[in-house]
DNA sequence: AAAATAAATAGTAATGATTACTATTATTAT
DNA sequence: ATAATAATAGTAATCATTACTATTTATTTT
């Protein structure tokens, strides 16, 4: 896999963000340092980037991927109100008992849903 | 919220099966009862029955919405090959860590990753 | 270093799951 | 029974994502 300045780029952004974009905030955030990039690449380098495992997608139920690049274990909690998307770096469940049951786990991931302590209130 | 014949109908095929069926598969289902209903249908009574909490969606990374009827928390195996889902009824995650960072935990959803023993071998 | 080969891009068109819309039908209330 | 309300069938629209194509950029070969 080549690394071109468009693919370097997009793969920065995310590893470099704190949020959990999806293509349209990354889209617009590669724009301001390489304006002509366009929003295939962007997906098509997304999409490269994942299945190459740097990083992650978070498959939520706006219906948009949102992208990590944080590839540490960890769960997410999701807002019900806000949307909001927190990183919860809480020790992982143990991968033993699916081993047992005869499933090799690759990965995993775990969403929990609630209020976030700013729209609890 | 009434009852209608078709409503029921969705809220029964989706809590009577032990798969994990897409909207599609829900409508095919349907036409065999009901031939008339219509996709709309069945789209406006998922997602209603979602918003209810009669039912669980699970966003995988086919982009489509899989529905769960199965109301006790559990996790779910996805594997990489096959795609298929597989129930894990382990003990879920302690949710009181999440509640002592004042996020209230309403639901959750975990996916673990990776190869089912069929797909293994 | 030029020619040949391969990969990546920009820009646009297509896809497909989901949602919105509308006229009609069914259900409940007065 | 009539009026008011909700749900449906069927179709059109939406919108995130993918596919496509001609062109550009990078790598390899001679």
């Amino acid at each position: 896999m080549r690394f071109s300045r468009q693919r370097e780029l997009v793969a920065d952004i995310v590893s470099g963000r704190k949020d959990h974009p999806t293509a349209d905030a990354i889209y617009l955030s590669a724009r301001e340092i390489e304006p002509n990039i366009s929003l295939g690449t962007v997906y098509r380098n997304l999409k490269l980037l994942a299945d190459e495992g740097r990083l992650v997608t978070l498959e939520t139920s706006d219906k948009k991927i949102h992208y990590d690049g944080d590839l540490s274990i960890h769960s997410h909690f999701i807002c019900e109100d806000c949307g909001k998307i927190i990183d919860l770096f809480e020790s992982a469940h143990s991968h033993e008992l699916l081993e047992n049951m005869g499933l090799s786990v690759s990965s995993e991931k775990c969403f929990y849903y609630g209020k976030c302590s700013d729209c609890k209130r």
